[in-house]
DNA sequence: ATGAAAGCGCTAACAG
DNA sequence: CTGTTAGCGCTTTCAT
């Protein structure tokens, strides 16, 4: 069934049928509307790819997902996707379970079906690989920083100064040996937590223990894990700082399994808040990020590209900075400052 | 950039080049080294679509996903795309958001695109949308039912049987009001479900209390307002079988902001078993479903079709049936059966 | 307002 | 082993 039969069952030539296709207005109404008619009646779809061929437009965008199993990606995809949808633009979502090949290869499929746009949550590839992206006028949009080098657009938040403000607020609450428990993959938000985490230590006259500093999967098992081996230190800490909320789920569960309670004899702190954070038993005091915010802003940079890519305008990378902001709850046993609780 | 240029620069035909890309050993070693050295050095990449209007394939599958918040599609689709990832597959993964109209468009987009397959999870089309696929030839398999009409192969967990036996796990606990919450949308899933409830409870001879059994968005809120109907109620139930764990935890978070221990003074069970069940307080008691195994099992009946339809071979509809399994936890302080604890 | 015809970039017979 | 060439289905000038 293609655009032949259609003309040929309507008595008129293919390119009156591809008018009535793309500009309806310049046909007379009488043979737009037979035309239609058969169009309906035959339940004829134009054929995606010989439509791309001549138009350099697919109406699709790309969206590079860390791993669909973690909530908070998938509180940022769905802002992202939409904005898609509210743009009539369809979106691609591609799991690249932190794994750098996986996410090379997605991004050489995405490029070969000419999506128009790619939005990369946290992404893994070095300059090298994205320029690829560059190089066919595709443009991309980062949310989570990705490298130093800002040659793309990127929304991201402050870790180093929410870090920060999380070990205060640990060592506010009275703690002193507070561990830092993060996760392996998104390498420069965890050089900036980090480094948010030294300086409040050190801002508190409090030597940084490396032994408490530990890495894992970023996975509620390795949260687990983690938890352990606090549990089995000679000199346990009293508060763990964990880089996301999965983490912290996994060191909360750690604690109960081996009857160590929460706040009581181990405080716990989370990053990201995701929904279910408040579920948990004690509900998760953790660092808030905008998350569903952050796709809605990443996903509206990348129309901006798109929309002044079709324009010829070129525009300098826009970053925006989001701050994360403190959600006390009970995982770290404070009482005072209710006023900022949910 | 397009192959003529690659031919011009190798000095071949572009026939030449399109057979290094697509069958490699049939050219000279020689010039297929040269070639290649081109297409590396000028970063040439194959048009796509130029591509598909010769071939009919995409490797690319549509996966149609109720919501993406929800753990327990995301742990389905993960197995999707598992099998798909190890096929050389692209998934094109769509948030279809509990609306049918999303659906259709999504569905009429895949088809646009030629997808190779298409891979629904609980969908909410009928027949006529459906068969749009069945058209235009693309094969199409549902994970969870979707009609009675079973003219799809499907991949389907006995639900009904499965809520028969949560019941029946109450009622031996001791329970006589029994209340059911069912999320709003998969109909003929809850449509089971309330046959097995029914069942279970007529069994014991108890009767069915029609204002026990309430629908709400299936969704942690929609437990939660669920939970608080059944607070309010004059005669409260004692135990709650909710059809997903997301309103198991609604619910249970309902209890807790109100003061009403769960187990002890409401029972409540869930059903999925997403892998955050287990951390909540108390840890939930559910109806395990083999999620991740439901999405691999899906992908390969989608493949068995794809290469099928290559060979055209034709094959009656399979129907693949799982059994769900009572995961005992705590949420209903049962303190038997221990042995069938995780 | 409509038709004829020239591509878009690629693949696959068919020849050599 | 390689080149020539006829499409794949559609859009879009350029005529009429």
């Amino acid at each position: 069934m293609n655009i032949r039969h259609i003309a040929q069952k309507a008595g008129v030539s293919v390119a009156t049928v591809s008018r009535v296709l793309n500009h309806p207005e310049s046909v007379a109404t009488a043979t737009k509307e037979k035309i239609e008619a058969i169009i309906a009646q035959e339940e004829y779809t134009p054929n995606w790819f010989a439509r791309g061929l001549n138009f350099n437009k697919t109406a699709t965008i790309g969206l590079m997902i860390p791993h669909i199993m973690n909530p908070m990606h998938m509180e940022i995809a769905k802002g992202v996707e939409d904005v898609a949808q509210h743009k009539d633009y369809t979106t691609f979502m591609c799991n690249v379970e932190d794994n750098v090949e996986k996410e090379k290869q997605y991004l050489e499929n995405l490029i070969k079906r000419r999506v128009d746009g790619i939005v990369f949550i946290s992404s893994l590839l070095g300059e090298k690989d994205l320029c690829i992206a560059d190089e066919q006028g595709i443009p991309v949009v980062m949310i989570g920083e990705n490298r130093e080098t800002l040659k793309y657009p990127v929304v991201r938040v402050d870790c180093q100064n929410a870090a920060y403000e999380a070990t205060k607020h640990l060592l506010e609450i009275g703690h002193h040996d507070i561990a830092m428990l993060y996760g392996k993959k998104p390498e420069i938000e965890n050089r900036q937590k980090i480094e948010g985490y030294k300086t409040a230590l050190k801002e508190a006259g409090i030597a940084v223990n490396d032994e408490f500093i530990i890495s894992v999967e970023n996975t509620i098992e390795g949260g687990y894990l983690g938890g352990k081996k606090y549990i089995d230190m000679e000199k346990r800490p009293q508060a763990v700082f964990a880089t996301s909320d999965l983490l912290a789920f996994g060191v909360i569960d750690a604690m109960k399994d081996n009857d160590i309670s929460v706040p009581k004899e181990m405080a716990v702190i989370g990053f990201d808040n995701i929904r279910m954070s408040n579920l948990i038993e004690p509900k998760l005091t953790t660092v808030e990020k905008p998350l569903h915010k952050m796709g809605v802003l990443g996903a509206r940079l990348l129309f901006d590209m798109i929309e002044s890519k079709e324009k010829e305008e070129k525009q300098p990378p826009k970053e925006i900075l989001l701050q994360a902001k403190l959600k006390i709850r009970k995982s770290c046993g404070h009482k005072e400052r209710i006023g900022e609780m949910f």
